[in-house]
Order: C-alpha cells, then structure tokens, then sequence
DNA sequence: TCTGGGGTCCTAGGACCC
DNA sequence: TCTGGGGTCCTAGGACCC
C-alpha cells in the first residue's frame, strides 16, 4: 500500500502560516521576475488561472482583494523540510517526491487511514500545512485518491482507494488528462483515437499504447489496474545535471551584462555541487531573446567539456565565459541566460587525469569548503568571484516578498 | 557484382512532472 | 514596461567497436 501525502495549495498555505490576516482570504504567488502565477489558494482559483501572466490580472487582482506575494523559495523550503521530517516520523519508507509531495510506503499498516489522519494532525498543528493524502496499491492509482481527498471535504483530508464503492464509475467520469503521467500531447493523441476516460485508458490495446505512448503508458495502464508498475525510489540519489538559470529583471544587449549573469547563475549551481559532493566534466550555456516580444528572435547553446572532472568554482565559470562568448550575437535584447552542469560524478569516482598530474585537488578543495562554509554562515554570494559584477542590473525583480521568516535573524517574526 | 551481425555509448529531442 | 525554474525518463539515430 503506497500514500501520496500533498501539501494543499502548498506556497499559499506557507504565505499563510506566518500570517493569521491572510486566513480564509484569497492569495497567490508569483514566479520568479513576478513573472506569473504559480500557485492559489482556493479563494483564489475562482479568478486567477494557474500560470496565468501577472501582468494581465492586474485588475482582478485589485477587484478581488487578492494578496499577492513574490515566490520566496527560502521560506518555503525551510516548511516543506518540517513537513517531510514529521511525515518521515511515521512511516520507515519515503520518497520526497517534490517540494509539497511525497510517497510514503504502508506496508504492514493494519489501520493506515487513522495513521495518516494522526500524521495530517501533527503536520497541521506543527507547521499550519494542511496535507491531503491518497492510499491506494499504486502511485498512479495514490495520485487519484489524494485528488479525490482534496474535493471531498468529509473525508477529512484522507481517502483510500478500497474505500471507493463505484470504483468503474469513478473511473468512466475521470477525464485521461486527469491521471498522472498523461500530458496535454498524450491527451489529444487518446482523445484522437476515442479515449475520453480513464476507465477507456485502462481497457485500451496494450500493443497499442506500447507502440504509441512507450514503457511509460503502459505502466501507467496497468497501474490504474492495481498492478504496481513505478516502484518507491530512493532519495538522496545525486542529481545527474544541476541547472541554474534565470530571466532577466530588463532585456540585457551588450557581453558584459551576460557575462556577469552567466558567472552569477554557474555560482549558484556550484553550491548544489557542493552540497551534493559532486564534480562534474562539462558546462552547458544558452542565452535566449524575449519570445514573447516582435523583435528579432536568436537562441544558441553550447556545451563545453573540462579538460578534468571539478568542483573548483573558477574553473567552472571559465568555461562558461568561454562558450559564453563563442554563442553571442551582437544586436540581440537577450532576456534569459540558463547554465548547467553536467557529467555529475560523485568525487571519489573522478579520474585523476593524467593529462593534468599537477591538479592540485587538496588546495582547490579546502579552497572551496572555506567559500562554501563562509556562504552558509553569512548568506549566498558573502564571498563571490569578480566576474559575478557589483552592479548587477539585469537581477530579477521581487517586489512582493514576505520575510524569510524561518532561516534569517533579521526577518524572525514579531509578536506584538 | 557482391557488402553481416551484434553490441555499447552518446546525444538530441520529446514528453512528462511539480 | 511586465509571460518561471528545475528536474526525470524514454527513444531514435549516429558513431564506434569486434
């Protein structure tokens, strides 16, 4: 037995928590730049799509009194830790599937309904996250429960797939594009061909959707037939690519700028190396103009590989700089730069290479723990490279930011 | 005129997820 | 004026090997 626990409206819900004023009242969050919508609370669903433009809903925003808040990623990683420890409190098993998710293995759980509901309760009074949670022999099957939790209040927040009594009902209303792993592509492709429903998806032809929808599809249908096809995986596994990238605040023309913002963008993706005790062999770079914008249009990447597997920051941001400046184009407003990281190793793994015998890994590596401990105690960015520049004008906008209530001395909370 | 069979690794692109 | 960011997995095709 397999539970998919979901943090309700889960940015919203961390907006909240730290702010009694914002009970029962409608909110959002926006992307990074406030860019768009990125997450409602239910008072909010009514006005406001998801994704949509911040922009254009300015109105509705003012109509509707609805609080909006620019995405504070600090604060709402530092909860949905607090959520996954209590949850890991009551189950051995657990793969933190997302942020505001994750799975939690039952096996052996003779009452997991009232199990959960004490886990929801604790994680409610603890952190004022209200979680909904799906039990059911599969994650796909899981992922519809804890729907099926959300929208039915008098479940209490928790709902079990044996429980369900028209199961064949349930499932013949149940739009496909309603089932995890089925996407906007694969709808239309289904409905194409006839298939509306999951109770149709799960009686399709099973070389069909081999052929159509690959190893995925048909796992997928046969999870909806209670035969468990996408196992509990472990965390803790090292990512295979960091990325860090980012729009820009304004259109950014001239070299320098990007230079700057690639330098920054390979920074912030060096500590998740770090955290994560990785090396890695190469550097991807893009840059990209505004789609959205009628000017001309030019995107280009590269990737480039080290000449050795590292973790040493200045290396790093030399190669990025490197393809950096062989894909630019003068004349161009760019609005977004993306980095990436590749070849992740795990460092013991790395070959000393041989056309380098004099890498110095010792110095590079007390180097690098000394800026990352620094980092850590006194903020991102205490100790950075030059080339990351001062002015840094092309930085994101956040206009509508609440304090990072939980993880800086000078934001704490005050109670009058 | 004739031109195998079987395998691995890498990459790009597509689709999906939150 | 203003349209997010960070991942995973799968597949097909090319390069290369014996």
């Amino acid at each position: 037995m397999i539970a998919l626990a979901d943090c309700n409206n889960f940015y919203a819900s961390c907006e909240r928590a730290f702010n009694p004023k914002l009970r029962n009242k409608p909110i959002v969050v926006l992307s990074n730049n406030d860019g768009c919508v990125i997450a409602r609370s239910s008072e909010a669903k009514k006005y406001i799509p998801m994704g949509a433009p911040a922009f254009k809903y300015k109105n509705e925003f003012k109509r509707y009194e609805i609080n909006v808040y620019s995405a504070n990623f600090t604060l709402y990683g530092d909860i949905s830790g607090r959520v996954m420890r209590i949850m890991h409190s009551y189950v051995q098993d657990m793969e933190i599937y997302s942020i505001d998710e994750a799975f939690l293995n039952l096996k052996g759980f003779r009452q997991p309904v009232d199990h959960c509901k004490k886990m929801r309760a604790e994680v409610l009074k603890a952190t004022g996250v209200p979680v909904s949670i799906g039990i059911a022999p599969t994650k796909t099957l899981a992922k519809l429960c804890n729907h099926y939790a959300k929208d039915h209040k008098e479940t209490g927040g928790v709902f079990k797939w044996s429980d369900l009594e028209d199961k064949e009902g349930y499932l013949k209303q149940l739009p496909v594009e309603e089932i995890w792993n089925v996407g906007r592509r694969s709808t239309v492709k289904l409905n194409i061909n006839g298939i509306y429903n999951a109770y149709q998806l799960m009686n399709a032809n099973e070389s069909w959707i081999r052929n159509e929808f690959s190893i995925t599809g048909l796992r997928t249908i046969s999870e909806l037939k209670e035969i468990p096809c996408f196992k509990l995986e472990q965390n803790g596994d090292p990512r295979k690519g960091i990325t860090s990238s980012r729009s820009f605040g304004r259109a950014v023309t001239d070299l320098t700028n990007l230079e700057e913002a690639v330098a920054t963008y390979i920074s912030r993706a060096w500590e998740k190396l770090m955290e994560q005790k990785s090396a890695c062999s190469h550097v991807y770079v893009s840059i990209v103009t505004n789609r959205h914008k009628d000017t001309p249009q030019y995107y280009n990447s590269i990737t480039i590989p080290l000449t050795i597997s590292t973790w040493y920051l200045p290396e790093l941001i030399d190669a990025a700089l490197k393809g950096l400046r062989q894909i630019y184009k003068k004349g161009y407003s760019y609005k977004k730069a993306t980095t990436m990281l590749l070849g992740i190793y795990q460092r013991g793994d790395v070959n000393l290479s041989l056309i380098e015998p004099d890498y110095d890994f010792k110095r590079i590596n007390s180097l690098m723990n000394a800026i990352e401990k620094i980092n850590k105690k006194d903020g991102s960015e205490s100790i950075k490279y030059a080339s990351t520049g001062i002015k840094q004008i092309w930085r994101e906008k956040k206009e509508m930011k609440s304090p990072r209530y939980t993880t800086s001395w000078n934001e704490l909370l005050t109670v009058n």
